[in-house]
DNA sequence: CGCCGCCTTGACCACCATCAAGTGGAGTGG
DNA sequence: CCACTCCACTTGATGGTGGTCAAGGCGGCG
């Protein structure tokens, strides 16, 4: 099987088989973390950066009133708390939602890596900055569409996301997830996800059995979520740059 | 009047005189837009990077149905674009909503600056992750806080966020920006924007006159929105690393 | 003066939260 | 094998937050 962290850097920006090769080394010590575990902690200063290998983890604020809140999903080839390095304090908590494989790559691997070779250096920041971008859609979803809209966008950018590290095929994915976290996700209350879900599925636009998402008719359900797969920053990237020098395919 | 860039960046992280006058050459050669004019727009690939001077602005995107819904406020000091260097193409709009003093800074420029001076490529980079953990903020209390909650939490940032750059005395700072911007902001409708207003000037929490805004009680209000300001990564940040060397206070 | 943008207020209703009860499968222990 | 528990999911009833529609006030400006 590839490396996620390959797959996806490499659907944005071309890279070279050194590039590969120094971004595979990274992953090399693995570690397992239990599913529902802190793989880091709200207010914590890590001094290494935490790359999902495989597994499903979540972004998360705990409020004052004890509700959790997820900001974000992670999947494999997502990095925990890259920008760790440089505001130094989490402002928020990660913990995983299945087993994980965790690599832990210490601050300084992470800086030699970016001094010695610059375009892996960009396709960091371009990984925080796409996480950005997310973050902003997530933002502008929640503010303006419904909650069944909410949820079909999600699903929608988790099949892309899926796709990019080969974990979706036929528009079939596993969404480890209760409806409680998706709630949590989406800000609105179990009972509604539930609602919502079979709305979704009366129409046809989810298929849904035993955690695994299938999308019947991917054009319909964008349709319907909105969903422009543009922030996500894929198809015609920082290229712009490159193509003034070789494309390397 | 001091340099907005500099009093913001120097609250993050410890700046050398030669830092600060670096930053300051910057913003040299300022034009102005007027208000309600886009400084960049959606899908636009800037090959240069925009600083706000003066004046406000705020990122936004269009959805389908053209309704606006505003992600983000750009004060003096804040890029529009710091992150179109590496993604490259815009994925939202930045329009001016006062007059603004804006200076455009070629990407190059930002390279050679990030090289010669790690302390400032540091700042910068800083600067994004921190309007990163204010999208997350937002997303929390979008999802999980009340209306009123949610207009006191972004009163409480704005006034934060404005002393940090100067443009807050005595608790009362401008908020040039109409009830329909405010409700764009937070999704609600601006029929509902204004009752909240009203209902918080009512709670004595708020106080406005005038597009200015008086907060009476900062504790009272910041403990009504659960406001904390650890999300600005303000007080304790990178400095960790830098304790290490000598403290230039 | 009259228009226009912004704020204000009222009436009505939909979406979604909350409370409550019940179903069904997985795991555990008798 | 069958109780038993636990957890996620499901469904119904009720009510509140906030959307929508509509009208009016008020200041700025041509």
């Amino acid at each position: 099987m590839r490396n996620p962290l390959v797959m996806k850097l490499e659907r944005a920006l071309p890279l070279t088989l050194e590039d590969r090769a120094c971004l595979a080394a990274l992953t090399a010590k693995q570690r397992v973390v239990p599913a529902r575990e802190d793989i880091i902690r709200d207010g914590e200063r890590p001094q290494d950066v935490r790359l999902i290998i495989e597994g499903f983890a979540c972004r998360y604020k705990l409020m004052s009133s004890g509700r959790r809140s997820i900001m974000a999903y992670l999947l494999p080839g997502d990095f925990c708390d890259l920008h760790g390095a440089i505001l130094g304090r989490m402002d928020h908590g990660v913990i995983s939602l299945t087993p994980c494989s965790v690599v832990d790559v210490p601050h300084t691997t992470i800086y030699e890596m970016m001094d010695a070779r610059p375009q892996l250096g960009r396709a960091l920041w371009w990984s925080m900055l796409a996480d950005e971008a997310i973050l902003r859609e997530w933002l502008v979803t929640m503010g303006q569409r419904s909650a069944e809209q909410q949820l079909a966008h999600l699903l929608c950018e988790l099949r892309v996301r899926l796709s990019m590290v080969g974990m979706c095929r036929d528009n079939t994915f596993k969404l480890p997830v209760t409806q409680e976290e998706l709630g949590h996700t989406l800000g609105i209350s179990t009972v509604h996800v539930n609602r919502v879900l079979q709305h979704l599925r009366g129409n046809g636009l989810v298929r849904l059995l035993d955690k695994t998402v299938l999308i019947p008719n991917v054009v319909a359900l964008e349709k319907f979520a909105e969903f422009d797969s543009d922030y996500l920053n894929l198809g015609n990237p920082v290229r712009q740059a490159e193509t003034l020098l070789s494309e390397s395919a």
